[in-house]
DNA sequence: CTTAACGCCTGAAGGC
DNA sequence: TGCCTTCAGGCGTTAA
């Protein structure tokens, strides 16, 4: 399940493979990570194309052609772009890939998707980014503020955690960083946003930064299937404090337990002792 | 405005 | 062994 750390690694990963090269052709596999676009419209935006530049915003990629165009791709749960230095042929291999980008030097770009939640949007030159403009603060940009956190989080009576995982708020968190987040902060995941206090943001804000630099810095988390662009598995999963961690003893206090519990439809595993 | 529930998908894992 | 249910969770949509 990529989160901001995952699709940083894998923004990395592209701009080392494939800035300069040139469209060939786009194989459609499967045409759901399109939407409303059809292959042939796909095609045609790609054909000729060079890639000049990929950025992250939040959770997405944005992928940008010298002409000005660009694509903006979500990997939502189970999406991954893997560069492969030549073309992929055997029916075991191609399981689950299901858009395919030739460049004119025999290499490609694979896009896999096992449940096919991601997305694959095109954009024309000069169109302004709809899904950019959704985004609240990057969480290592100075913007992200304790003052703007409390601002957020004075009218809404949602749960914090609930609060985090809103891109709206704070861009690119997910189930797991905000486990995470929330354990070092000390702060209960149950806690109304409303009810936060100013000590409670800084701490807040502080292991938001800490936790997603570090994580960026490992290449991200491989809990489940994350791969990145090279195929390589990430190693935040072996620094992972409560993620995951039903019934083991608290990393910080003693006799805490870590407990599992629903939250909307997520999982939150904390720590009911020292998270309060 | 906020909030909560649902649907989208596949495959692994657990229960009986 | 095999069938059925549950779970994984981001986010757009819809309804209240």
């Amino acid at each position: 399940m990529p989160e901001l750390p995952e699709v940083e690694t894998i923004v990395r990963g592209l701009q080392k493979r494939i800035i300069g090269k040139t469209i060939s052709g786009v194989e459609v596999l499967h045409p759901k990570p399109l939407g409303q676009t059809t292959p042939k419209e796909l095609e045609r935006f790609v054909r000729s194309q060079v890639f000049r530049k990929v950025e992250r915003f939040g959770k997405y990629i944005h992928m940008q052609f010298a002409s000005g165009k660009s694509l903006v791709c979500h990997l939502r749960m189970t999406g991954k772009y893997i560069y492969s230095s030549a073309n992929v042929t055997k029916a075991e291999e191609r399981r689950h890939i299901r858009i395919i980008f030739h460049f004119s030097d025999q290499s490609c770009l694979l896009y896999k998707d096992l449940r096919i939640f991601g997305t694959i949007k095109l954009y024309a030159d000069g169109v302004t980014i709809a899904e950019k403009a959704k985004q609240g603060r990057e969480p290592l940009s100075p913007a992200l503020t304790t003052a703007y956190l409390l601002e957020k989080a004075r009218r809404r009576q949602v749960a914090i955690k609930i609060l985090l995982l809103d891109q709206s708020v704070i861009a690119g968190l997910g189930n797991i960083y905000v486990c995470e987040i929330l354990f070092r902060a000390r702060v209960s995941p149950f806690l109304s946003a409303r009810d936060l206090s100013s000590a409670q943001a800084a701490r807040i804000i502080e292991a938001t930064r800490e936790v997603i630099k570090l994580a960026i810095k490992n290449n991200g988390t491989s809990v489940s299937d994350f791969r990145n662009v090279d195929d390589k598995e990430g190693k935040f999963q072996n620094m992972l404090l409560v993620y995951q961690k039903t019934g083991a003893a608290c990393a910080h206090c003693t006799g805490g337990i870590i407990q599992r519990e629903k939250q909307g439809q997520r999982s939150t595993f904390f720590c009911p002792v020292c998270q309060v």
